[in-house]
DNA sequence: CCATTAATTTAGT
DNA sequence: ACTAAATTAATGG
């Protein structure tokens, strides 16, 4: 109980082993500064770890488990920019931006994040090339794969639209034909930029095609070559 | 602590 | 929009 006022965990960032590719280019030194400027916490399925329009005074580091980025709509609308996995950082796009937060996070399920000073992880950037090249790498790949998947959306009918989907899911996310969708019916619409009903259409059109299985949240995927080819006309 | 029921959320049409 | 099913919270022993 003698942390319970300083805060200090047993967490150690020098130690630390799902460390980022930019934090794998820290000095000792550097580690000993970010380990006493960010605080772990675990996070519950559901939690808003950050918010759109709040102030950015962290940037946070995804340790383990999925988040989705969104978007709060006018009304009831939202909708989901991207799935981030572990080890990568939110917040980074409004990082020099503005003073506030351009983008929502949700926990998808229980995991443990990482708060960083804002101000700590700017020194980085400014005194450590390396640490800058990694952030900046990052940060630009995300930013063209996001306008990549946003484009096709704009410009394909439903069924296509939803392949996509199921294919980001699959090849970019999950990595695997088979996967637990740790998302609800709504949420996969507000990613694929659909209704909740059409998105319950598509679904079961292609569990008759024999594409997909489905069983309650788990999705495998029995005909890719055919999803493919549903993505690429459209 | 476990079991039952009530309430909220989610899925499918 | 509506109904059924499922998940979560509350209650009582």
């Amino acid at each position: 109980m003698n942390n319970f006022f300083d805060g200090e965990g047993e967490e150690n960032c020098l130690v630390c082993n799902e460390k980022s590719c930019a934090a794998a280019v820290l000095s000792d030194n550097q580690l000993n500064t970010l380990n006493n400027n960010s605080r772990e916490t675990d996070i519950r399925k559901g939690e808003t770890i950050l918010k759109a329009g709040a102030l950015t005074s962290h940037i946070v580091y995804l340790k383990t488990g999925f988040v989705k980025e969104h978007v709060e709509g006018p009304g009831q609308k939202s909708k989901i920019l991207q799935i981030i996995k572990k080890q990568s950082y939110l917040g980074l796009p409004s990082l020099f931006g503005a003073r506030i937060n351009h983008y929502s996070y949700t926990a998808l399920q229980d995991l443990k994040v990482c708060f960083i000073d804002i101000n700590v992880f700017l020194e980085f950037i400014k005194d450590r090339g390396s640490f800058a090249f990694e952030v900046l790498s990052y940060v630009s790949r995300e930013s063209l794969n996001k306008d990549f998947h946003l484009i096709n959306q704009g410009h394909k009918r439903m069924y296509g639209r939803f392949a996509d989907v199921l294919l980001y899911l699959s090849e970019e996310i999950f990595g695997t034909t088979a996967f637990d969708l740790l998302l609800t019916r709504q949420e996969l619409a507000e990613l694929a930029g659909m209704s909740r009903e059409n998105t319950a259409r598509a679904l079961s059109h292609f569990r008759e095609e024999g594409i997909l299985n489905i069983n309650g949240k788990n999705i495998e995927i029995l005909k890719m070559d055919l999803l493919k080819r549903i993505s690429k006309n459209g």
